[in-house]
DNA sequence: GATGAATGAGCGTTCATTCAT
DNA sequence: AATGAATGAACGCTCATTCAT
């Protein structure tokens, strides 16, 4: 172990903060600025350090990204595992917790939001096969909330795991919306959050039609 | 007579259509490789002319885009004011057929779409007002087909524009995702047509969830 | 004489008229917008013409900045060869005459002056000499103006040719720093007409100040 | 070690050079093709380096020129400033000194007077005030200078400061004539030196032909 | 005679990335 | 570990000029 490996150890606490810093400051300018002001020259001059200095902890502009979808990643599981939401017994509260916790979670972290789910894919292209997937295996904790309401409510449904993606993709939906900023200007009477309550509601409410096919579908 | 002459007779294209052979290139850009692909070189490549020509038809680059949402508004509209779905009587049947025709149109149409309701507000900064508020009125149908299937139903529900928001941000979620290519890789035992009919059924189910309230919403 | 010649006579006017109205256009653009906003489009559009009009007159950019030096040219020399200025028999009023004419030319013609002695001589390289030459004979009058001035008084002076020259540059000066609006900014206590007039009373008595050198030179 | 590393060494340039380097490249460019060839890519070319270097040293293209300015500033200055005028105690031959020093510097700074004071104002609309104001104080030692002139022999004479603008527009006609290669043509029998001379003594014979008014004026 | 569509070259500028120090 | 100087390629855009009609 030569001067350099001790100099390392020793500055172990720094290094880490400046990946830190660097990743900070990527995710404040995705979502204030755009990916579009997503450069490098950015992210070092927010970060406080020299843009060769990006290159030291990663390899290239992508790298960071793939660290930002990490990131991201790693928050939203932290709220779907929360004790809070698994203590939850009842499957219909739990679900709605899940729910609610998801769109939080979108709207108060909508730089981990964006790169989660609203980057286009293109950007990712090279992001590797597994931790993408581990990313949609965050969707578990609905697809089992749902199992475990359907069969306690005695619902029809053909496929949980269909059903909970549709439930997803409506959670998607009004936070992809609010995010990008495409509901201010329909002057809702409504406030964001009754909004937000609403589609929750509506989301959930879609879960158990099933139950009366007959006087719906050709009425 | 050069290249480009011989070219143009034998591909039938007269010099006037060329406006509209830079609209077509800009659109399969921006779906193929993606908003930030989408530079003026690459569409003059496409459009198989020079960077100058662009500047014959469109201004400056954000015209081009501007011309772009206007078309994709267009089509958007003849399928929603299409004779098949406005002579459904039925309120359940015509919200459902347009919910259909919504998605549908997203997915045959994913360059106006993705140009209509997934480019960042950002890139459209300078899109007149009125033009965007227009874009926006393309919801009434919805909102309309929403309000006289509650009354029909007798159906509560406090607001039903929000209602209809709910509504339409559960089918933008289906639709982005599936554009953005994120479903590809959850491997449901169901192919895309039947996970969207799920998502419809789901997002109509939805409405109707007030019914009964009582006994799910604090049990 | 087939149908197009007749057409072309009888068009002849128009034509002409056209011609004019580029160079207007040019000169008004040139003195307004300044040399590096004169391109052929804005040219084109004061001009009410399509920019290819612009080549049926003159071969390239160069030979319509050419013509426009020789109407400057054309209208400096009937200022000095009005016959205000030749019926003046008193050399000194005479050369006054000239040297206000020339000022005044300069300032109510910017667009002529610029060209004629401030646009820079790399732009009119390919200018014929003999047309370059010939504007530079306008430099004639006040030769022979001084000539008689200085015989008549007897004044001492080497080369009446390098005097002229010497006084030409003054009045040039005095032009090239107005038309530039360098003295603007100096918050001179005087109007523009009084410092031209000083400025000529200077140039004027700069050519007998060789009158009495032996005060003056050694003082 | 690239072929770059080797060749700056070879040449003995510091990187930090690289800036006066592009200085001096832009000068060259300059008053050798015109401020019209004066594109950043001539100049990085010039300074044998990439276009991207430029702007590491200037924020933009008119940063650039501005620097430019300053140091024609600071090198006229130097020249006005120098022992060798303010050791000379007679008011005629300062002014005479200076006029001297004033056309040395145009012809042998050209670039610098180019910039100073034939570049239109146009490109430098944004050059800051102040900066602008300090160059004209430039021509405070010439009016100081006709000032102690015209008290000592006195003269009658309105107001100085117009004098000693019309002085210096005399100076500025014969240097800008002699730069823009004017007179080139003009086959003059005497050399250039002579030219000079004589117009300055032209001017400086301006300055006290108030003396005897009554007889000329109106004669 | 007149047009307008078209182009290739070039403009000022910014980018992600490299590398000697 | 960290820097800052440097670059080649690309960006949106404008130019003078050509040419079929």
């Amino acid at each position: 172990m030569n001067s350099r490996s001790i100099c390392n150890e020793f500055l172990h606490l720094k290094r880490t903060d400046l990946r830190e810093a660097i990743l900070e400051a990527a995710q404040q300018l995705l979502v204030r600025e755009g990916y579009g002001s997503l450069t490098m020259r950015h992210i070092a001059q927010r970060a406080g350090c020299s843009v060769g200095s990006l290159y030291l902890y990663f390899e290239r502009k992508e790298g960071l990204l793939f660290a930002l979808l990490d990131r991201a990643q790693e928050r939203l599981a932290e709220r779907f595992f929360a004790p809070e939401i698994q203590s939850i017994t009842d499957p219909r509260q739990r679900l709605q917790a899940l729910a609610r916790a998801y769109v939080d979670f979108g709207l108060t972290h909508p730089e981990a939001y964006e790169v989660l789910f609203m980057l286009h894919p293109r950007e990712l292209a090279s992001y590797p096969e597994e931790r993408l997937e581990q990313a949609y295996r965050l969707l578990d904790p609905i697809v089992e909330a749902i199992d475990t309401y359907v069969q306690q409510h005695q619902l029809e449904m053909p496929d949980v795991r269909v059903a909970a993606v549709a439930f997803w993709s409506a959670l998607h939906g009004i936070v992809s919306l609010l995010l990008a900023g495409r509901l201010a200007r329909l002057r809702l009477e409504v406030d964001r959050d009754a909004l937000i309550e609403q589609a929750i509601r509506q989301a959930m409410g879609g879960l158990c039609q099933r139950m009366r096919p007959k006087n719906n579908r050709t009425a």
